[in-house]
DNA sequence: CGCAAAAACTAATATAATTAGTATTATAAC
DNA sequence: GTTATAATACTAATTATATTAGTTTTTGCG
């Protein structure tokens, strides 16, 4: 039933991705994204929710893709060593796709269930590295935020050229992995120095 | 020599930022912001260089506003006591501004040298928190490398939604900057289990 | 009082997303 | 094999956007 070029919706949200990933998430537009595709502007709109829809279907398949990215990197693996594998893999997917990667951390308010779905894979990820910490309940939790916020934080600054400084990135994201590895293992779910912290104004 | 509404760039910009902070980032628009100061949209152009100008003179704003929040935060104190004052600070910041903060974190590539020497300046802060754990040097560098992190990616998932569970966000920041102290205090500057450790492959 | 410059305006252009409606073509039913 | 149907790509039109050009008005200063 299809007419010339053929598209079908996964043709149209891979090209999609092809063209945040070199162009940057500011240039897809509808008007790019169908000329890359050899197809006028609605055209599109046969296989896809206009902008919003494939913002959506980018964001699930830049989820799942990470998600799957992540299982890979830790299987086998246990402790610092897991930790260390799954934020690699972590760090190389937004280095691959640079655009998915800043498209899918971008906004989970609006998500569809789908969506959330795909996120919650993703956590439950980092959650069986924190098993590996000896980590369960709300202290697992909490640690999986403090992990999250670690590598987006790393990921998205370094993306957005934060980090100006002639200083090996590698060596920066190390000392991440290792601070994040003593903060684990010692004082996590009860408060480091409980004296004299400011925490207990 | 003004006209009728007598609008000057400061104007302008301050309203563009109280527009982002309410609407949103995508809301900027020149058309909703001419609205907003109950004027047609090419007078702005009288004030500001367009978008982009307009953009970047908030970033600017921003990263002042930002800076001398911080500063204030760290005067008089020292060690895990200024390291919380200085990362509640920064929190409170993207809180109060939530707009603001987004645009200025978004990109530092194209940054004009005032916006650069913005940008170091609110990274002096945190060097200057730094020294009070003995780290000086490319140490003391990679640190403020992993503090950024840390905290642009707690507050940038927190904005996002990306925070779902029913769980205190206090609480999980609190564990971030225990993790942070702990990193920092222990093992900065060198493996913290050099032997075992997955990094050197 | 008049002059010059700033500032706001109208009008126009260009690009973008999106919708409506039309034509074509491939698949499936007969 | 022919025909009906539905998918799909198209043209045309609408709306919203940023931006530039050129005009008019006002205001501060000599």
């Amino acid at each position: 039933m299809a007419r010339r070029p053929g598209l079908t919706e996964d043709v149209v949200v891979n090209a999609a991705i092809e063209l945040v990933n070199t162009q940057g998430v500011e240039q897809l537009t509808v008007a790019a994204l169908a000329q890359k595709l050899a197809v006028r502007p609605p055209s599109l709109y046969n296989h896809v929710r206009g902008l919003d829809g494939l913002r959506q279907a980018m964001v699930l398949r830049g989820l799942r893709a990470l998600t799957a990215k992540m299982q890979t990197a830790v299987m086998g693996r246990a402790g610092f060593e897991a930790l260390v594998s799954l934020a690699q893999a972590y760090r190389a997917f937004a280095a691959e796709q640079p655009g998915l990667y800043a498209l899918t951390l971008r906004s989970n308010e609006n998500a569809d269930p789908e969506a959330q779905a795909a996120g919650q894979a993703a956590i439950d990820v980092v959650l069986a590295v924190l098993h590996g910490y000896g980590l369960e309940g709300d202290a697992a939790l909490h640690a999986t935020r403090v992990l999250r916020s670690a590598l987006h934080g790393f990921v998205s600054l370094e993306m957005a050229g934060g980090f100006a400084l002639p200083l090996s990135l590698d060596e920066s994201f190390d000392q991440l992995l290792c601070t994040l590895d003593c903060g684990l293992r010692n004082g996590f779910g009860q408060n480091a120095n409980p004296d004299s912290s400011p925490l207990q104004q």
